[in-house]
DNA sequence: TGTCAATATTATTTCGATATTTTTTCGACG
DNA sequence: CGTCGAAAAAATATCGAAATAATATTGACA
């Protein structure tokens, strides 16, 4: 239990949104009130609350009368998340590279090791990742990708940052699941790290996008052989 | 009534949106739920359900068991909302500068034209403005500048840059109840107006962005001028 | 007089039940 | 056989009151 968990309708928020992003809650899949209600322990009022919330992060939709999905996911709005992404997190990580002072740098360390100690043992090949070294990345990830941008300076741009990784973060899971086997993607993060503790945010800039593009090219494919299975499965039954 | 309104917590959202964005609902005042409930004759669910939803939208904040307030403005804010919205809404018309074909010329023109025709008899010295027609203008302001971005081509930014319309709309709202009197507004308009017109991004955004920082700076004045009063009026009474 | 604790009051949060709407089922009819 | 419509079933949305937590008040004590 999170210590900001006040009310049970903050509890239930947290964890419908966090089995949302990790998938455990399918995308696109009806949310049935009842069934939410018994799973999570609440009543309607907390559970409704919780998924107004959701709304407003994009990871739920609703239709009047007719109740709750949870958003889905499309190739289309992959690569709109994406490009949006790289905007922001651009903007954000120049203005960090312009504004931070010798405690984001230590913070900005602090986070990479933490994330390097889980990277440079990743499987390079394609086994299967044990899920509790998968969240502990997650997290790490998270806080890394957080840490540069956290001097930015702008409260509004770090809230759609947040919004606009966490999207990101729902596709990228799916890709995890379908091909195992992980990119050099810890080479893109010490480019990334390396440019912003040089303070060189044009090539910090340039590493972030490259990163974020790679990563989305990786998703599209895995989606694209997700659909194409879809089609097998459904094509056989129709 | 809006033909969006299928649920009472959809109409409670819309009329609570709409008095928090033009001021009827004070910046930082309590959001006390029994007296909500008995205004917009609804009961807790829906009024609650609208509550979590304006979370979302950046109009209301809470603290767990402590309540709803409705978010408070600040000139901090005013220049982070200010600044990331002119780097939303100049990405999103530059956008679609490059996309909008023939129909959306249509639509631009066509708001353009309604919108010109409020501000060509606005008065330009410190009469008032009835509140009827400063409603017309808001609503023609809004379509104008949504017509703009509104073939950017995606859905993400053109719901970052509605979220900045409406934070900025609110600071707005302010300076127009404390300094009467219009600056030359369609000037700007019309020279955005024309630079979209002749598909010139670069001259657009320019122009959007002075646009935005001129609208910014006149925001600024009237907080400055309300913040001394309060500062008179509080520092009078204690 | 000032402070602290116990109590009273007020406000928020939650539940359980009801009303309303949508969806499904089933049978009659073309 | 398909489809249209009425009845049944299921699900959502809402209410009103009870439970819970925060705030204000009061009075005892230093």
């Amino acid at each position: 239990m999170s210590a900001s968990d006040k009310t049970l309708a903050d509890r239930t928020y947290r964890q419908l949104r966090g089995d949302i992003v990790n998938g455990r809650l399918a995308a696109g899949s009806k949310l049935k009130l009842e069934g939410l209600a018994q799973d999570y322990e609440v009543g309607m009022s907390p559970l409704r609350e919780a998924l107004a919330r959701l709304m407003g992060d994009l990871l739920v939709v609703s239709e009047g009368q007719r109740g709750f999905w949870v958003a889905p996911l499309s190739l289309d709005e992959l690569d709109d998340v994406s490009r949006v992404r790289a905007l922001i997190e651009t903007e954000a990580l120049n203005a960090a590279i312009r504004n931070g002072d010798a405690a984001w740098e230590r913070d900005v360390a602090a986070a990479f090791e933490a994330l390097a100690a889980v990277e440079e043992h990743l499987p390079h090949t394609s086994e299967a990742l044990p899920p509790e070294q998968l969240e502990t990345w997650e997290a790490r990830n998270r806080a890394f990708h957080a840490a540069l941008v956290s001097a930015a300076g702008s409260p509004m741009l770090i809230k759609l940052r947040d919004l606009l990784y966490q999207q990101s973060e729902r596709y990228r899971r799916v890709s995890l699941n379908v091909s195992r086997g992980w990119r050099n993607v810890h080479d893109e993060h010490r480019a990334i790290y390396d440019a912003t503790m040089q303070r060189n945010a044009l090539r910090a800039c340039r590493m972030t996008e490259l990163h974020l593009s790679r990563t989305a090219e990786e998703v599209r494919k895995a989606m694209a052989a997700l659909a194409q299975d879809d089609d097998q499965v459904s094509g056989g039954k129709a």
